[in-house]
DNA sequence: TGAATATAAAAAATCGATTTTCTTGAGATG
DNA sequence: CATCTCAAGAAAATCGATTTTTTATATTCA
């Protein structure tokens, strides 16, 4: 987030805050569970001070809940709150896809192309899932790079990681995936050739493709009665 | 037993957040400054951990910047940044807008003529600018509340602090004022009505003239060669 | 002289222990 | 039998001290 971007020689805390904040996006946490600090502590073989400090950034990311003196517990998942995650989703890359199409100049067309190649070449190891997901995310972000505006790439961001916490909980569907993969090859071309608005539509469809089987995730929910 | 009004009863690191969060927005810092944690610590009255704990939650919402082993700082502030911040926030909070109105039941009516009445009564004592600062940041949050979208008032919020705190800085410009003054009457009139497209346009051309004068707030940075 | 290096002082990050607050459940009360 | 009280145990929050890293200053060497 804000810590400068030198990989190896980075303080405990910021590296437990990027493990916790894959886990928490990877499901390994159950939605509304209670963290128990003194076991993530052990778990993760990390000191008291920089693990709370990994908590409070990622309550104030939207990872975590704080409750007043009773720890952190992991949000509960909403089948309302994903619906607007993914509609709010859709208009603000919306946005900025206009912008970045607008604003873009050939160090962008490249760098899309190679996220886009990476992409297909992950597409092809279906086993090695996380390679993917950040093939993936990169992919979308470098659509979007050029747009211009930092507060809106970092609300995208925000979006995009809650967003997934949903997806990667809902059952894989072979058929929408596929047409998903063709469309990043779609949306590609309409970069290369600055067609705002059938790139508009096609990511709009994008997003509703994806937010769909992401409503997978939560099975309706059963009268209490229900054993 | 007499119990305080919960205040008392939140943690030290929230209480030390919410303390530093409004310093930084009023400008008490320096734009780029590094914050000398035991400066803070003593100045504060607070102990290290809870204070540590509130600047990454700062840093995330960003209202700092953390750099790898040396600390945080204070965001610089650019006017390119400003425009960015404004540009974001017309688009959102029209967005917001829209969906306020659609939704809107007679408790956010009511809500709102409170907040503008409260707003009102600030405007009568310009001596007291923490209580109309308080009471301007409520009345444009009772305006979106009903839209709906959890994440878009969060988002809201956030660009709102980081707009204010270039908006504090920027000398008063009176007559400007008093024509912002005097539309936030008419967007409760609008929304009473309903009337989207005009308080769209009303919104916009508030948010814009309130930029115009936060751009007040960063001189032309003078040449090198200059003294 | 100027670059490079060593070193002391300062600051940040982290650790281990303490204090505070919540939670649980046994026993008292009505 | 349900509710209430209170102490013991567990967990969270905080403190004080230690370790690590950076920064400033002085010194050496070409």
């Amino acid at each position: 987030m804000t810590v400068s971007p030198s990989a190896s020689r980075d303080m405990a805390s910021s590296r437990i805050f990027e493990t916790l904040k894959q886990d928490l996006i990877r499901g390994r946490f159950a939605a509304g569970e209670k963290l128990a600090i003194s076991a993530l502590k052990d778990h993760y073989r990390v000191g008291l001070s920089p693990l709370r400090e990994a908590l409070n950034r990622l309550a104030a990311y939207g990872l975590l809940e704080q409750v007043n003196q009773r720890g952190f517990r992991v949000p509960a998942m909403r089948l309302e709150e994903l619906d607007d995650i993914a509609g709010l989703r859709t208009q603000l890359e919306c946005m900025a896809l206009t912008q970045a199409f607008q604003a873009g100049d050939p160090e962008w067309e490249s760098q899309l192309l190679a996220a886009h190649h990476r992409l297909r070449r992950a597409d092809e190891h279906p086993d090695r899932v996380e390679e993917w997901e950040q093939a993936h995310l990169r992919f979308h972000r470098a659509l979007l790079a050029s747009c211009g505006s930092h507060w809106l790439l970092r609300f995208i961001e925000q979006l995009h990681d809650q967003f997934d916490r949903y997806r990667r909980l809902a059952p894989p569907n072979p058929a929408v995936r596929e047409v998903l993969d063709r469309q990043h090859g779609e949306l590609v071309e309409l970069a290369l050739s600055r067609d705002i608005a059938a790139a508009r539509a096609l990511l709009d469809d994008h997003i509703r493709l994806s937010h769909g089987v992401a409503r997978g995730c939560c099975q309706p929910a059963p009268p209490d009665s229900a054993v």
